[in-house]
DNA sequence: CTTGACCTTAGAGTATACTCTAGGGTTTAT
DNA sequence: ATAAACCCTAGAGTATACTCTAAGGTCAAG
C-alpha cells in the first residue's frame, strides 16, 4: 500500500512515516516503477508496534532497540527487553517524583494567596518567589 | 557586578544569563565604558526569583509573566498570580497522570517477562507490544 | 486531457531551555 | 608588558519528536 493508506490505517501522518523512515524505524520497499513507498501488512504491524511503544512511554531510541529485538528475536533475550522496560520505568518514576514535588510547591504557593482582584503588592505567591516568605497580607488590601 | 560574579553568586552560568537577557527576563545595565553588563543586587534577586520559578515548575514564559507582576505589583493582582500558579499546577498534574499511566503499562509489561538470558522469541514484552498479548512462554525457553 | 488528489526529495521550522563556538576586545596581576 | 582570566556579539548546536514547505512528478476519474 502507499504511504497515505498506511497513514490512514495506522492513525498517523505520511510526514511522520517519512520521519520514522529517516530514523530507520520503519523502512518500506520502494516501487521500482515510480519510487513510491510500498508498505506491506507487516509494515502496518510495525507502525502499530511503534505507536504502542510511544503510548508506553518509550522514546524513539528505545523503540528502535525494541524493534531490533522484535525483528530478530533469536538474536536477543528477555533480559534485554526487560532491561529497557525497567530503565524506562525508572526514568518515568523519577520524572513523576520531580513533578509531584513541583505540584506540592505550587500548592503551597497557591493556598496562601487570596486570588482576589486586589493589587499584587502583598501577594504571597510573589513574595514567596522573592523568598521573602511573608503571608499574603490580606489586611493590607482587603 | 559583572556577569561572572552574578553567575557565581546566583548559581548559574554567564551563558544562561545572556540567554535570559535575550528572553527579556533579566536585562542589566551596561557600562558606558566597555559595554560590559553591570548587574545590581536587585538583578541578583531577580536571578534567584527566576531560579525559584524554575524549581516550582514554571516555564520561562510563565516566569516572564511572574516577573512582570513582581516588577509592577501595583499594576497586577493576586488573581493573576494565582491563575498562573493554578494553571501550571493543572498542567503538571495532567502530565503526572499521563506518566503514571505509562508506568502502569510498563509494570504490566515487565511483570510478565522472565528477564532471563533466553531468546526473546517468546518474550511477553515484545508480544504485548506486537499486540499478540500472549504470556511470556516460559516453558518454551526455560 | 485536464484537474485534483496523491506521491517524491531536501531541507527548514516548531517548541523548550539552554549550551557552546568563533573571533575579538578588556582587565588584572605579576 | 605580557599572560591569564574575563568580557563582548552573533550565531550555531543540542535534545526530542515531529511538522511543514517548496518545487515538482504521478495517478485516477470524468
Ligand atoms: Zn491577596
Ligand atoms: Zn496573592
Ligand atoms: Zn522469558
Ligand atoms: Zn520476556
Amino acid at each position: 500500500m502507499k504511504i497515505g493508506e498506511l497513514a490512514k490505517r495506522g492513525g498517523l501522518t505520511a510526514h511522520t512515516l517519512r520521519f520514522y523512515e529517516k530514523k530507520q524505524l520503519l523502512v518500506p520497499q520502494k516501487s521500482a516503477l515510480n519510487q513510491y513507498r510500498d508498505y506491506t501488512a507487516d509494515d502496518l504491524a510495525t507502525a502499530q508496534f511503534i505507536k504502542r511503544c510511544k503510548a508506553s512511554g518509550f522514546s524513539l531510541e528505545d523503540t528502535a532497540a525494541l524493534l531490533q529485538i522484535k525483528d530478530a528475536k533469536d538474536a536477543h533475550t528477555c533480559a534485554e527487553a526487560k532491561s529497557i522496560t525497567l530503565a524506562k520505568r525508572a526514568d518515568l518514576q523519577a520524572k513523576i517524583t520531580e513533578l509531584q514535588q513541583m505540584v506540592a510547591t505550587l500548592d503551597e504557593l497557591a493556598e496562601r494567596c487570596c486570588g482576589g482582584a486586589e493589587s499584587a503588592e502583598f501577594c504571597s505567591i510573589i513574595a514567596d518567589l522573592e523568598s521573602r516568605f511573608e503571608e499574603c497580607n490580606h489586611d493590607a488590601h482587603h
